[in-house]
DNA sequence: GCGTTCACTTGTACGGTGTACGAGACCTAG
DNA sequence: CTAGGTCTCGTACACCGTACAAGTGAACGC
């Protein structure tokens, strides 16, 4: 027989704790995930530990873990938050899939490059908190509403999502590393070309990136990225038409 | 004046050191690398060390950084080994891009479920070593061969590697937690929607998943998800394709 | 031959990490 | 008043990345 192997903060048998009365130090899920956050956000994954999580909260390390039996566990929750931070399109809204599918894109998007801690985790786990299920939920129907047969969606749906997830992950973690290393992007950016430039052995590749660069136009790191973005979801778009009109 | 902050092992001055003669234990960045990546593979990224790396290696921990600044830096030229190992089609095979893209989507995707630790990894670099930019290299060319203007093609890019990124990633996760749990990916499939089910409070989800499931047919987990990346690769090239003959 | 220098190897140590364990402190029920 | 449950805390363990300094042995100039 299988051992019935931990999967999820999610799927415990028992809701989190019942709680008698106010505790002296106040403390809750609730408030200890918004600590999490709060954490994260300020020091990313890397420098995140439960004794700072727990100096913040003017408590113990091993305080927390009456509410939370890992770390793991806690940063699963602290996930399923900010997944709720996002706002949702109305689906009763009535607007046309595309645009619904556009909103959700943007603010998937957001959400990596407001917490790149959060890249790194959605791999990890099973994503089924009850914020990240709203989302996939919304997903879902926006995708339902292309007219592509029940048996495709999840296909498509992996496509335009895995596809921004990707890219708010590089966005992410490029704007962390341009923090850490005090420049703006635009200075990190001209920094690590030039690192380029010196390096011998790439001669060829980065007169290829300056010729790609140049082509692309646009005057910041920024701009060209979002343009390459919107551009990028609408070729996402264009492939799910052509799978539609083709009638599969 | 900015300090010059580290950006890449393969950005540093100077080319590894110089060696005078063979060492008594025989090491050298090469010999390190490969068994980082054979470690990671064995251990995961979260168990791996740089003491079990040196164990390995019948050495000091402190031995190994002789050859390598930081961990880090060595995690970057494990990545950039992995991927050196990916089948890379003919540019000059004179083969479709279409195919070409298949070929080269299947290989990233190939390396991210042969090794999950270089999922994370990916994120946090700039993955500039010479394998990687090989790759670049021939995924750059790849999408240019679609007749997408230059200015377009570096999001036609993100659009799909993006995807398989992603795509690579999750099925790379969930294939180690299915070894890790002991079981068979459908055996862990069928644990976690059942732990799924067992939760009140996601009843209307789980008749969904159950629903889609159905639909899309397939016997296991795995043929499944082969069937959807085919289908959402097809979908990106459908996408390009649109843009091409949109003229934009 | 001999001292120096360089290329490495090693042992020790520091300041962290996640968290197991057990001893309390307080509140509530009986 | 006692018993038990809920929570907090201090201590401790095993492990981590890596700084630092003291070796070792071979190559080289003299």
């Amino acid at each position: 027989m299988v051992s019935a192997r931990r999967t999820s903060v999610w799927l415990e048998g028992k809701s989190p704790r019942a709680r008698k009365a106010e505790q002296p130090s106040g403390l809750d899920r609730e408030k200890i995930t918004e600590a999490a956050v709060r954490l994260l956000d300020t020091e990313g994954l890397a420098r995140f530990s439960m004794r700072k999580l727990a100096a913040g909260l003017n408590v113990t390390a091993m305080s927390v873990y009456w509410y939370v039996d890992t770390k793991d566990d806690l940063l699963e929750l602290a996930l399923d938050r900010v997944v709720g931070e996002l706002p949702i399109p109305d689906p009763a809204s009535g607007a046309d899939w595309r645009d619904r599918l556009r909103e959700l894109a943007a603010s998937y998007r957001a959400l990596f490059v407001a917490h790149p801690w959060a890249s790194s985790l959605v791999g990890h786990f099973l994503n089924i908190g009850p914020r990240s299920m709203e989302f996939g939920r919304t997903a879902q129907q926006v995708i339902a509403d292309t007219g592509l047969p029940l048996h495709l969606q999840s296909a498509a749906l992996s496509s335009v999502f895995q596809f921004v997830y990707g890219f708010g992950t590089v966005e992410g973690q490029f704007r962390q590393r341009c923090e850490e290393a005090g420049m703006s992007q635009d200075e990190y950016f001209r920094h690590a070309m030039g690192a380029f430039r010196d390096q011998p052995a790439y001669g060829e590749d980065y007169e290829r990136a300056e010729r790609i660069m140049a082509a692309r136009g646009g005057d910041t790191v920024e701009e060209m990225r979002d343009r390459d973005f919107r551009f990028a979801l609408e070729v996402q778009i264009a492939g799910i038409e052509a799978m539609v009109a083709r009638g599969a």
